[in-house]
DNA sequence: TAAAAATACTCCATAGGTATTTTAT
DNA sequence: ATAAAATACCTATGGAGTATTTTTA
């Protein structure tokens, strides 16, 4: 059965008017040609779907049926071929921080540049899936992928614990401060992991499976976290308090982008990266 | 824009296969015809939805939604015009009691003789709106439709009163006995309005918007009902004591049908119903 | 250089138009 | 008798095939 669209627009168009002659108009077809798509169709399903006489049109059930459902496809592709014509944002995905301090005032930037190429940025667990799925055009944080990348700045690491934490009270840690408790590391995105620490002295570590368990955890005091400076100004963090770790080394933000690029503007959108973020 | 279901289709395949010389394969047309489907697509949206070398094909962010949606709206068709293709059950419709203690004997042999033909019962509170619009096949029950119908069983009159109404204890209630009440009336589909009781000695009325509320504004003691007996079976009854009306006429339970007939049915279903009920 | 996409061209299937006939009220 | 649907016939658009060229990894 080879049913097109003209097919479904027929019925529509008949159910609505109830009449051939008053569909083809509002069609802009002739009586005939509405005539024939309409036997067409009903000989392509086996069914009948409109019961006509010359002085009475009415749509059987399954004439009904399918005179609501086309309605509502139409409607659908209508939606989904407007949505896009339009130009699509250019999707920044991030898990934990984005890119810090400099987030915005490199959006603005960019926004003041390319005023017509809209940013849409989302937080998600694991950018790297997004990316692969080439679904977001820009996770940032993705040490692990292999496809196209630019490290950008550096981020100096924080320890986060709870605020009835004994190490809460500290204007710093140190890593060494840290060997006694619970790390929660992230499963899909994490920044920091047992690595961070010398080899031999390293803390438990448990795995969340992400930002939100990250938090609770280390809020209920269940374990303590490490992450990017960054993060605190992106995440909430009723209950958990941000200490500087004096000794470890920073993190690089990365750029990441699916290859080729799904989006016609990340190509600018990576050179202003690297132009104004390059090791800052 | 003239986008085609083909259009739909080839984005669908071109993003499942990553390859238009797959996809084609898969859609049994050849490739040069699939190429230029989908280059026909994008012109008539003016959008590059898959970008493309000889090595290597990648949905771009429009290519990617609207990938998705052709997927959604082609297996939306699909089961559309499934169900459209198979065979339509019977609708039959009722607002307060169908056939009343006939229904499913009658129904039973209605399934013996049309083993093929489903018949679906289904109560609503506007049964007249439902058979105006051609979606029920039958409503039952319409004394003021004007349409064809069929006048079938008879229902002695009960009323409807709540169990701590001081009527509940009686065995029998006759109409003189309601007129101090105040009775509640279905605006879409009442059985029994004031009309019933002799002129000059009418209960107050009040207008119910279906029967929901008709049975709670009976059970919480606002008001008192009148309807047929066949209610009592089809309607559930927490909190309503039902009485025999000694003195009142019996409602005749009308069957109407859309015309012409929606269901090819129909006709042999009118006529199993005339030959079984009338004037049971 | 090899594999895949794009282009050139040809053909014919069919959607849609005009003219006319049939049908139901 | 009249208005609307169905049928007959014709035309031309454009979708799909074959053959070939272009492109990139």
């Amino acid at each position: 059965m080879n049913v097109e669209l003209r097919h479904l627009r027929a019925l529509a168009a008949i159910g609505d008017h109830r009449s051939i002659t008053a569909a083809a108009r509002s069609l802009h077809v002739t009586q005939p040609a509405l005539s024939r798509t309409l036997d067409q169709l009903e000989r392509r399903l086996g069914v009948r779907l409109v019961e006509r006489t010359t002085r009475q049109v009415a749509l059987t059930a399954s004439g009904h049926r399918l005179w609501e459902h086309s309605h509502r496809i139409l409607t659908q592709l209508d939606s989904a071929l407007a949505e896009a014509a339009q130009p699509q944002p250019l999707r920044l995905t991030f898990a934990w921080a984005a890119l810090g301090r400099f987030t915005i005032p490199f959006l603005r930037e960019w926004r003041a540049r390319h005023p017509d190429v809209l940013v849409r940025i989302r937080r998600t667990d694991d950018p790297e899936a997004a990316l692969r799925r080439g679904e977001a055009t820009w996770p940032c944080c993705a040490p692990a992928h292999d496809g196209p990348r630019a490290g950008l700045v550096e981020e100096p690491r924080v320890a986060a614990v709870a605020d009835d934490h004994p190490l809460a009270g500290r204007t710093e840690v140190a890593l060494s401060d840290l060997v006694a408790e619970t790390v929660a590391v992230c499963e899909t995105a994490a920044t920091t992991t047992a690595d961070l620490w010398p080899c031999g002295a390293r803390p438990r570590t448990v795995d969340v499976p992400g930002v939100e368990e990250w938090l609770t955890s280390i809020a209920t005091g269940t374990a303590v976290g490490v992450t990017a400076a960054g993060t605190i100004h992106h995440l909430p963090h009723a209950g958990v308090t941000y200490l500087p770790l004096t000794d470890a080394d920073p993190v690089t933000v990365h750029l990441a982008w699916p290859s080729p690029p799904a989006h016609p503007s990340t190509e600018a959108f990576v050179e202003l990266a690297r132009r104004r973020l390059r090791r800052a």
